[in-house]
DNA sequence: TAGTGGTCTAGACCACACG
DNA sequence: GTGTGGTCTAGACCACTAC
């Protein structure tokens, strides 16, 4: 009884929004009229919202209703948590890279849109490849390994991106000095290897639980990931690999000419 | 103590994986077990997993728990859940859509990969447009309003996109009629209309839920979005909208030349 | 009818941030 | 220390599926 005078109390104190469907659940329905105050700018980006304990009172529903509610919105990217802190709402725009530059100058991209880019190598490894890279890359059982490198690319201190490059033998030798502190496109360049064609392809996959924690993000958002393959002239590939970018940092953009 | 016997056991005998730090939260810890069973084939794509309550019984806690860390693995795409029903291991592979041809014959590369492709139409409204696609069909404040279309795209009975177009007031008239049951780029292909050129973006965002709805997918899921303008001869602009399409079900390809 | 996942409650304890 | 979010429990009721 009390709840439920208290709920309609506070659905019309905090919104002036037409009251749903009564099947949804109450954990939606909340998130949604949060959501509605979100973007109507009641709350800014940055802001802080109302404690759980207090959004419980003022929705009269307990504690663990308002965490899903709250989960909801940080599955949608509008809200993010901190211990100890708060809830707060998400800001952020996004930087846009070129796919005309696979294996892209990152660092110019980020540099032009004032960022500082910067990379940290996880690993560099001299191994045998799966069989797609050995596809991608057009090499036989007999061929020598390859190279692998891992690497997270920051933005102002922000870890946006991983980049898993493969470069076959010949070429990974003679760059393993520049690789480990230096973005893949300017190591090819001082190498003098120029770039003249590439296939590409984009999808998007939720973060897994081990990306989600190098990429700081949580379990489940929108990674982009990048998959590349480029070939220098004669058509003979230099590397392949992909990049996994958080996608609420990150966008792709082309020009086409049919 | 009882758990923690029951943990260990369990443990042992679900998995022989090496002990995770326990810094890891249970449900953590537990749907990673799950994802290490899955992905080692222990768990068919499309099989069903033990109950909720049975989970419970095996790991030693309690449902809430064990609901939590599937709800890891749903973030992940890696098993869905039906009520009355159970749990089961998700399958799928994807559709690849090329970006050199925007706008794009969604539905020849739908029936080239075997599927059926079918459009059911949201909305059909003549409207004033929000200012960045007046910007992107290049309006003046005078110019007579644009022709806006939603439709929903399937493969085989599935939703897998939402198409949003604008077009210019001219070209939204001739094409009313068709507009309604075929796919875009089909209808402008009819009317004799040919694309030059065209910018294209490519991001991702996770599903609000409203979508989630639309597509069938859980709240946050990543969706792929294709944003385009497209031009005929002499850099008029034809059409601008996007596609949202489902990320377990898509990924956008091209080929460079630099 | 029995089994399953979906929602919600009430309450406990922990870890972190801030004054 | 106080307030905040993070984790976990035990148990209730509902809605859907299958037999």
């Amino acid at each position: 009884m009390t709840s439920a005078v208290l709920y309609d109390d506070v659905s019309s104190a905090m919104a002036s929004t037409p009251p749903r469907p009564p099947k949804q659940p109450l954990h939606i329905s909340i998130s949604e009229q949060l959501k509605d105050h979100i973007e109507a700018g009641q709350y800014e980006p940055g802001e802080k919202l109302p404690s759980e304990f207090d959004l419980g009172g003022a929705f009269g529903v307990s504690r663990t209703t308002i965490r899903r509610a709250i989960a909801n919105l940080m599955k949608q990217g509008l809200v993010t948590t901190q211990q100890g802190k708060g809830s707060f709402v998400s800001d952020r725009h996004k930087i846009s890279f070129s796919m005309a530059n696979p294996l892209m100058q990152f660092d110019i991209a980020l540099k032009h849109q004032g960022y500082v880019g910067r990379i940290q190598s996880l690993r560099f490894q001299h191994t045998h490849p799966p069989i797609d890279v050995m596809k991608k890359l057009e090499l036989r059982d007999g061929d020598p390994p390859v190279y692998l490198q891992e690497k997270i690319i920051y933005a102002d201190e922000s870890p946006i991106a991983i980049e898993v490059d493969y470069f076959p033998d010949a070429i990974g030798e003679r760059l393993s000095e520049q690789l480990a502190s230096r973005f893949t496109y300017s190591t090819l360049e001082t190498q003098g290897i120029k770039l003249h064609a590439a296939k590409v392809s984009l999808e998007s996959i939720p973060a897994s639980y081990e990306l989600s924690e190098q990429l700081l993000v949580p379990l489940g958002m929108p990674l982009l990931v990048f998959n590349f393959v480029a070939y220098q002239e004669k058509r003979i590939p230099v590397v392949c690999g992909k990049v996994l970018s958080r996608s609420d940092w990150t966008c792709y953009t082309s020009h086409i000419e049919i």
